[in-house]
DNA sequence: ATTGCCTGTCTTTTT
DNA sequence: GACAGGCAAT
């Protein structure tokens, strides 16, 4: 196949410039991932460059590999060639062969999710008596990944002398990296900035990934953090061949460090830039693109750009209002079955996006009860649950023993006699003596516990080694087998019993299916690289696009996906946009995942609010997202409709603390305070309105005040005006 | 040592 | 409403 045809005269040019830096801006639905597959294929069949010499970053691993099948429609099995991953997943790769080169690390590290991260905090906290004066360590935690993203290491800031939290910062922060490194464990960020200090430190290794990587291509560009735009620029600073590929309005990830600079200003990093845009949208019809266009265009910060498209105007907005959750939900379900009917459409059609994960559960109540079939992406994530992480914590202990965290789970689990005291005992001693909990362990006849506690450890240690010893003569799959028999893993939930437990004995046969796929489908295929895969796996990647069913994900979730119907639900002002950091820029990337939603749609949108919902165990009030007025009206109808669905009879249950009286949208005291309403305090004099919580006199009502701005006050000192 | 219950805390988005 | 951690009972 031609590598140049099919394609509109942008996408061409695009795709044949070769010889220096390249940025393109893609808008939404304008052939993006068309652009890079052809891209990818020009370079290997013009012979310019070597598959074995291209790198191409993805955001999901699922994104790479239908990159690495669409270019083997054009060059075959060369494709195999081509590094195409996630930022993670290659940095991981290169970490495999370079890390050694870091003192105090080695190739079996350990890769900690955020349960290990807090584990690891927690332990650090308790061994040094700190006082987290309130702050949580997921705080903390957070504080410390924001900082590395930006390349702000323990010694590189100094907080203000009020600044408790960034105090307590400073002081964890060092303790934080040097626990990881004591365990031979690499946080995600870490993932990304010890490649980066290996290239600084050696200038060979280097020059040894310049030379394999001389076209690199990044996709999804605008979500690039600080450390990823340097590990690129490290590589391409020589040879200059970098293709940058992306769209500033869809730039979503801010608050983990991404840093829409990096496209905003490429062509002035790299001078010789050439710029190219794409701006024909094939995707959405006109009213969704008119819709979205006019969005985003009260975002400030943005590149110039006309998306236009020569589709038919198509069916307008949908507006759905409903006055709980519940009924939302059944609103999307009514209108989903009326679609399948009306028009020809199947489950698949379908995406209903939410801002957080925390949406799903009513929907997916509704759904079930109306027979709908759905997937959800995200939530609670296989590789989580606990009789799978405890499995992967043996695994990663028996390729990494350094790893205290993974250890500390599995020492007692099963149940074998080595309780707190004991488990206390060993941390003691390793703390004193300086040594890993596992060296620990090998010295247990050194400490002074009771003989059933050391018996116990024993057993541990030599289930450990009979394992290891197992591991010479078989391949990871059987392997993985003798593991969990040899830990009586099984055993344990068969004596459970219950319903609890046969899922539990459900989802480890499930992770042997997913080992021996793996294993048939990886070459050298090991436990390492198991764990990796495991460690590094994306929201998306196991999202099961081809099983006919509605989809149901987060805005954030939704990126570079599109769908013929898409849903965009709890519209309403402080979930979408959700307040939190109350502030300009902040609400601009609220709007900017507006857009990215509302440009997923090829056919049809709706837009569904809900005045009242359960939030957080609370029945909350919230008056309508302000997006939904910055579309213009004509674009949008009010369509509501519940005809022929099992309505959602169940009431917003009454809290623990609640008499059985509910309240539509007022508190007890006065039926004329609703969300929106202006009122006046004795104090902070008149404001209007946000968000009831609770109701009564007792309810909190979240108010706009003209003269001090937001705060939260007690109904009863308020009156309407 | 283990189990189960209660309480307090936290819920934005994700690699 | 989910989960972790503490505490009391066995």
């Amino acid at each position: 196949m031609n590598t140049l045809s099919g394609l509109n005269p942008q996408q061409q040019k695009a795709v044949e410039y070769v010889g220096g830096p390249q940025l393109i801006f893609a808008g939404a639905g304008s052939g993006k991932t068309k652009v890079i597959t052809h891209k990818i294929a020009y370079l290997i069949q013009s012979g310019k460059v070597m598959p074995q010499n291209i790198l191409a970053v993805t955001f999901t691993n699922k994104a790479a590999q239908e990159l690495r099948e669409r270019v083997e429609g054009f060059v075959g099995r060369q494709s195999a060639l081509i590094r195409i991953g996630t930022f993670h997943s290659i940095c991981a790769r290169i970490l495999r062969r370079e890390i050694e080169y870091l003192e105090g690390y080695n190739r079996h590290f350990s890769i900690y999710d955020e349960t290990d991260q807090k584990q690891l905090m927690k332990k650090i906290i308790r061994d040094n008596d700190f006082d987290l004066e309130g702050f949580s360590p997921a705080n903390v935690l957070s504080r410390i990944s924001y900082l590395k993203n930006w390349l702000t290491g323990p010694e590189d800031f100094s907080p203000k002398p009020g600044d408790r939290f960034n105090l307590i910062v400073k002081k964890l922060y060092p303790l934080y990296q040097k626990a990881l490194k004591t365990s031979n464990a690499l946080d995600f960020d870490d993932l990304l900035l010890l490649p980066l200090r290996i290239f600084r430190k050696n200038d060979s290794i280097l020059e040894k990934y310049r030379l394999k990587y001389q076209y690199i291509l990044v996709d999804e560009y605008q979500d690039t953090n600080k450390p990823q735009f340097d590990l690129i620029d490290l590589l391409a600073k020589e040879h200059r061949q970098v293709c940058v590929v992306g769209d500033d309005d869809q730039s979503i990830y801010s608050w983990r460090g991404a840093n829409v600079e990096n496209i905003l200003k490429f062509d002035a990093h790299y001078p010789e830039c050439k710029v190219f845009k794409l701006e024909q949208n094939y995707r959405s019809t006109n009213n969704i693109l008119n819709a979205a266009s006019k969005v985003v265009a009260n975002n400030r910060n943005r590149a110039v750009k006309k998306l236009w498209s020569d589709k038919p105007k198509g069916e307008l907005l949908v507006k759905i209002e409903s006055d709980s959750d519940y009924d939302e939900a059944a609103a999307i379900a009514a209108n989903i079955q009326r679609e399948i009917i009306r028009n020809k459409r199947v489950f698949r059609d379908f995406a209903v996006l939410y801002r957080t994960n925390a949406q799903t559960r009513v929907l997916e109540e509704i759904f079930r009860r109306n027979n709908i079939p759905y997937n959800i992406v995200g939530g609670v994530k296989f590789y989580e649950r606990k009789e799978i992480k405890d499995i992967l914590a043996y695994f990663t202990v028996l390729a990494n023993p350094r790893d205290d965290v993974s250890l500390k789970r599995i020492l007692n689990f099963p149940p074998r006699g080595i309780g707190n005291v004991t488990q206390n005992e060993f941390e003691k001693y390793a703390k004193a003596k300086g040594i890993t909990l596992y060296e620990a362990l090998a010295h247990v006849d050194l400490l002074e516990i009771s003989n059933r506690a050391m018996k116990a450890v024993h057993g541990f240690l030599d289930a450990l080694n009979n394992i290891r010893s197992a591991r010479e003569s078989l391949g990871f799959e059987e392997w993985s087998r003798v593991i969990i028999d040899e830990l009586g893993l099984r055993r344990y939930y068969k004596e459970q019993g219950g319903e609890e437990a046969i899922q539990r004995l459900a989802n480890i046969d499930e992770l042997l299916n997913d080992i021996s796929e793996y294993c048939s489908t990886v070459d050298n295929a090991d436990l390492e690289g198991y764990l990796e895969k495991v460690s590094l796996i994306t929201n998306i990647d196991v999202w099961e696009d081809k099983k006919n069913a509605v989809s149901l994900m987060t805005l954030h979730s939704a990126k570079g996906l599109e769908f013929p119907v898409v849903f965009i639900c709890g519209l309403n002002q402080g979930l979408f946009p959700l307040e939190r950091n109350n502030n300009e820029k902040a609400l601009e990337e609220e709007r900017r995942l507006f857009y990215v939603g509302l440009t997923r749609a090829m056919d049809k949108v709706f837009l569904s609010t809900a005045q009242r919902r359960n939030r957080a165990g609370e029945v909350q009030y919230l008056p309508e997202s302000m997006f939904l007025n910055e579309i213009p009206r004509e674009l949008i109808e009010t369509g509501n409709l519940r005809e022929g669905i099992t309505s959602a009879t169940r009431q917003p249950r009454t809290s623990r603390r609640s008499s059985n009286k509910i309240y539509q949208g007022t508190t007890g005291k006065s039926k004329s305070i609703t969300a929106g309403a202006n009122v006046s305090h004795k104090i902070f004099g008149i404001g209007k309105v946000l968000s009831i919580t609770g109701y009564g006199d007792g309810a909190k009502l979240k108010i706009h005040f003209r003269s001090c701005g937001t705060k939260i006050i007690v109904a009863k000192f308020v009156s309407p005006v």
